[in-house]
DNA sequence: CAGCGCCTCCCTCTTTCGGGGGACTCTGGT
DNA sequence: ACCAGAGTCCCCCGAAAGAGGGAGGCGCTG
């Protein structure tokens, strides 16, 4: 046991309190250990070039640079970097974005101890651990989430209360073009109106 | 100290690690001791019943009963109960009722381990601890958003995209009732539009 | 190079919103 | 007894939104 390596894991969270529950948790397992700490995206990136972690577990909202972001950094230097996505749950959106930007795990804060650790030595293994909740939404939204740049500087601007024509002239467009826009933001969001697509918007974490 | 009695705390909130979180910050303190968790509200509400905490630590947002009505019915029991509200940042108008429910503290689960002692230490001697963001939110939308039952009540049904026509159905008054609504509604969260309204709604935890 | 997705623009027509009024009940509190 | 707030209903009217088309350029990839 004493001769076995200690999986060594950096916590990126804006949260101490959580970061301390963790570090508690990980306390008591006798195979890994919490090796550093980080509250920011950036912060997480710095930590990884100097800790090399062997499983960095990842908060997807943070200040500074967003998780999201920061696993893509991460993995851009070190492809084989085992990350797992931890949060509560926002949104489908986000969680598909995190799979893709590579991470191998995806752990929702309401879960139980168990599954922490669980998790942690099945990715440091080289597994990849997604719960079957966040599988079967992905799974129903597959198709459809993808809303392009412009569509979501489009959507933001009606969130924010803009009439079309007022948008069009913020993105030197015409109001034509916005009306095409919301059609087809309508369109694949399934929205019956453009207050709909946003409810929908800010629920999936688009907006 | 051995005879100095510790305060008790209970702590109410449906992710565990951060309920592990807090049970290894207040470990370390020689002057308070975790007594008790829970993870939903009535939870939380039984718990109070059985231990009679010092201090009880409460999530608004849990499954069952949230937060807020918890407070409600633990302090319709004992008006005296010590209760700190434990929050990510939702929106002002959780933070407000949470105040007007009869938290003496109010949490952000960004803050860190001292401030947290700090709190728990301030309202079990009987002082509140509103934090200075916390305070300037509620001065700035100083009388509570005040949206009425009602309007809360069509809004939502707005922002499931529904029309006038179709909310006014579904509520069995007339259209124009619905129109009227609407403006207030507007007029209350100066919002733009029915889209905008929504929009800050649901950042403000109205929906 | 043909096709596809993205972005852009234009037209018509109907429905819906939203601003501006006013007005009637009922309730609870001063 | 009175007044404020909530909830209801009604009017007019201009502006906006949405459903229905069509259409062209541009960049990427098979």
């Amino acid at each position: 046991m004493s001769t076995m390596a200690r999986i060594r894991v950096l916590t990126a969270d804006d949260h101490p309190l959580l970061r301390e529950g963790i570090a508690a948790v990980l306390q008591g397992q006798p195979d890994m250990e919490v090796v550093g700490e980080a509250a920011t995206g950036r912060e997480a990136l710095l930590q990884f070039r100097r800790l090399a972690p062997d499983v960095t577990l990842m908060d997807v909202q943070m200040p500074d640079v967003n998780g999201i972001d920061a696993i893509h950094a991460i993995r851009q230097e070190s492809p084989d970097a085992r990350i797992i996505v931890l949060t509560t749950y926002e949104g489908d959106v986000l969680a598909s974005r995190a799979i893709k930007a590579g991470a191998a795990g995806y752990l929702l804060k309401g879960m139980l101890r168990k599954d922490l650790i669980d998790t942690i030595r099945a990715v440091h293994a080289g597994k990849r651990r997604i719960p079957a909740e966040i599988a079967v939404a992905l799974a129903q939204h597959h198709a459809d989430d993808g809303l392009t740049p412009r569509e979501v500087e489009v959507l933001n601007r009606v969130a924010a209360g803009h009439a079309n024509k007022r948008v069009a002239d913020e993105l030197a467009i015409s109001e034509e073009t916005v009306k095409t826009h919301m059609k087809s933001i309508m369109a694949k969001l399934a929205a019956s109106d453009r207050t709909h697509a946003v409810t929908i918007a800010l629920r999936r974490g688009i907006l």
